[in-house]
DNA sequence: TAGACCCAATCC
DNA sequence: GATTGGGTCTAC
């Protein structure tokens, strides 16, 4: 008999350990395996961790162990080969001891829905066949004249069951001996094929950037450098050293809407050899590809986040490109970041990391320079693309704003109308969608908040509803105020739709296209008004941060900010860092054109620096000032965090839960730690349930790692409270 | 996490 | 006497 422990399938802290079952079956079980079992009154999906033999009976199994023990039967086994490989299974076990998570939901947020640790896998898509059918006598003995005719068909070379003809013909054939069927796994994805390109030369900039990470001694190193000077290159170049040694490549990119340009620069180079994981693609579509990684087909895997797990063995090189990107961290547990996860993996299987930002997070710049990792530095463009010309427009200096616009300014208005006499296009960002973004009561003082979180609900004209931006609640707009009856609703602010409308309206000969997640409701949406954009279908995009992102507009001269100050004014420690990257991408976004390009910044705060510094993209006089601010507040990159968050439905009870979790914290608190909270969050629901936050700085985890675990598992009894652990937030 | 189980309140 | 709802417990 043996022993199995499993993992059950239910993601939570209290059933964060192993479940013995026992099994006598002949059929082969293993470890790292998926299997049936039956747990409480249900039936769940286990993830076995462990076997062991036990030459005893059920019985003193039972006694020994002290519980009964369940048997798990051969037709209860799921999975003939491990899902995952040991080294994987031990990076899962780090990611899960790092982020407080519960080990299954590692497990869960590493493997692709089809080989997921949860029951809804056996439900999902799993190996696609062709089904072909193949001649295997060619005397034509009691054939009738038709299947003489297939079979000689058929001899002529192999075909698919759907091109032979007749099934019925078919039929008799394979009866007769004749024929017989194959199947053969059909690949749901496919790389489209590219024409080969030769490299070309690097620059001296590229070459230096190259040797040096080469023969980089650091596990981790920092390779920045300005939007523009080719760091893609110094990736191909790596990736082609460490295919050359006979090593795998991982290439991390921070959205899917990014995937296919890096998958074309690589299978231009690099053939077919090539896999992609990332969420857009089908659940069948992963599953092939993921099947197709382990099997060892792929010598490079490009893809988002979770491709950090691709099972790929003797990895040589791990590429994260725009390391600083905040869609690296999961927002739901286990939380991980990609770039952590990374670098764990990196030194497991003795891979370099390269981590590629033209604007690195101020944990990564930090510990670059502290000699933690590597740095090079790449400071110029390829072909000397001037920086564009960048204005910062005062909203608030008296005859700033003219007459015809509430939004846009002045100058605003003229460089818009100079760039579209030249027949040049123009991009007008925003950072907020919608049309109204607060609406409230100027009688009564009601405040249009959302329901289930607390957040402000945005008025979308295209729907005509009320949407909020956190949670997606929507509710319809009431013509009169819900509570005391007043028509004349106040509505204030304005998102990418009003600004759009008033665009339109001040140019009314010019085509104007807005693009936000409104409007790009899938990837395939988003690429076709990024084209039509590209090929001069509009004159002016107005957008939020999702077009300044990755994309090349050749005919874009002028790109502006109607708004910086949105970000400035939402709470959290990274709001000046989320600043400056908006503003520096929207200017890098005017400077990549073919035509020599502007940029102009509309704000409240025209001597802050995240504004100052990100209109002249420089970088450095930003870091500095942030990394003075963060020591001040003391935030990372000086002190690490770990964000707790409570909720529960009855807001008094979580209270009393919250603040006494905070004592108990606090009770333990080293001069060098720090318990802050608990705080009402931003958003003060979700889900319907009410929250308390707190935050522990430190500077040493093992000063706050036991006493926090003491507390969860405190805690975590207790009924309706929930808690959810963030190490390294980048929210608060 | 989710269901089972228990107790009490409520309905017919 | 049956039904429903809420809180608590437990799973191998």
């Amino acid at each position: 008999m043996q022993v199995l422990s499993v993992l059950v399938e239910r993601a939570t802290r209290s059933l964060d350990r192993p479940f013995a079952y026992a099994y006598e079956g002949k059929r082969k079980v293993g470890e790292r395996c998926r299997v049936k079992c039956s747990f409480g009154p249900k039936t769940l999906i286990g993830f076995v961790i462990h076997v062991r033999e036990y030459d005893g009976s059920l019985e003193e199994l039972q006694n020994e162990l002290g519980f009964e023990v369940k048997l798990i039967s051969e037709e209860d086994i799921v999975d003939e080969e491990p899902l995952l490989s040991e080294g994987l299974f031990e990076l899962a076990k780090e990611v899960a001891s790092y982020y407080m998570a519960p080990l299954v939901s590692v497990l869960q947020a590493m493997l692709p829905p089809s080989l997921s640790p949860r029951s809804s896998s056996l439900r999902a898509p799993k190996v696609a066949y062709d089904y072909y059918v193949e001649a295997i006598d060619s005397k034509e003995d009691g054939l009738t004249p038709k299947q003489i005719e297939m079979l000689r068909l058929l001899l002529r070379g192999t075909l698919r069951k759907k091109e032979a003809g007749s099934p019925s013909v078919l039929k008799a054939l394979i009866e007769k001996k004749k024929a017989r069927l194959v199947k053969k796994e059909r690949m749901r994805f496919e790389i489209p094929e590219r024409e080969k390109e030769v490299p070309h030369e690097m620059t001296f900039e590229q070459k230096c950037a190259y040797e040096g990470i080469v023969s980089c001694p650091k596990e981790v190193v920092l390779l920045q450098g300005v939007t523009g000077s080719g760091k893609t290159e110094v990736y191909l170049r790596l990736s082609e050293h460490c295919l050359s040694i006979g090593r795998k490549v991982l290439m991390l990119v921070p959205e899917i809407n990014l995937t296919p340009a890096m998958v074309d620069y690589f299978s231009r180079r690099f053939g077919k050899r090539i896999a992609i994981l990332h969420s857009e693609l089908t659940p069948g579509e992963r599953y092939d590809e993921y099947r197709r990684i382990a099997r060892g087909e792929a010598d490079i895997v490009v893809g988002a986040r979770s491709a950090v797990f691709a099972p790929i063995s003797n990895l040589g090189l791990i590429i994260l490109d725009e390391e600083h990107v905040e869609s690296y961290k999961q927002d739901n547990a286990p939380h991980y970041h990609a770039r952590e996860v990374a670098i764990m993996r990196g030194r497991r299987e003795g891979a370099k990391v390269v981590l590629g930002s033209a604007t690195p997070s101020l944990e990564t710049r930090s510990r670059a320079m502290r000699g933690v990792y590597g740095y090079f530095e790449m400071p110029h463009r390829v072909n000397e693309r001037p920086l564009p010309r960048t204005e910062i427009v005062d909203l608030r200096a008296p005859g700033t704003m003219g007459k015809e616009s509430s939004k846009l300014s002045r100058p605003l208005i003229a460089k818009i109308r100079e760039k579209l006499e030249k027949g040049e296009q123009v991009l007008l960002l925003i950072n907020r969608r919608g049309y109204w973004t607060g609406v409230n009561c100027p009688k009564c003082g009601h405040l249009f908040k959302c329901p289930e979180c607390g957040g402000n609900l945005v008025y979308h004209f295209q729907d005509r509803l009320l949407k909020c931006h956190h949670c997606g609640h929507v509710e319809l707009f009431p013509d009169r105020c819900p509570e005391c009856g007043n028509p004349a609703l106040r509505r204030v602010g304005y998102g990418t739709e009003r600004l759009e409308e008033e665009t339109k309206a001040l140019f009314p000969t010019a085509r104007v296209a807005r693009l936000d997640s409104d409007v790009a409701r899938s990837a395939a949406r988003l690429e076709k008004l990024v084209r039509a954009f590209k090929n001069r279908e509009f004159d002016i995009l107005i957008g939020t941060q999702m077009v300044a992102k990755g994309h090349d507009f050749p005919y874009l001269s002028l790109a502006a900010v109607a708004l910086a100050d949105i970000g400035l004014a939402l709470p959290g420690y990274r709001s000046a860092e989320r600043t400056f990257e908006l503003i520096a991408q929207a200017v890098g976004r005017a400077g990549r054109a073919l035509i020599p390009g502007e940029a102009l910044i509309q704000t409240y705060n025209p001597t802050h620096y995240a504004i100052v510094d990100g209109a002249r993209q420089d970088y450095l006089s930003f870091y500095e000032k942030e990394m003075k601010e963060r020591k001040l507040s003391r935030f990372p990159p000086y002190v690490y965090l770990i964000a707790v968050e409570l909720s529960g439905e009855d807001e008094n009870r979580l209270y009393e839960c919250a603040l006494a979790f905070a004592d108990l914290l606090r009770s333990k608190e080293l001069s060098a730690t720090r318990v802050i909270g608990p705080i009402i969050p931003y958003m003060a629901k979700r889900e319907g349930l009410f929250r308390r936050s707190i935050l522990i700085k430190f500077k040493k985890r093992e000063d706050v790692e036991g006493s926090l675990r003491d507390a969860i598992k405190r805690y975590q009894a207790v009924p309706g409270l929930r808690i959810d652990v963030d190490v390294d937030p980048l929210d608060f």
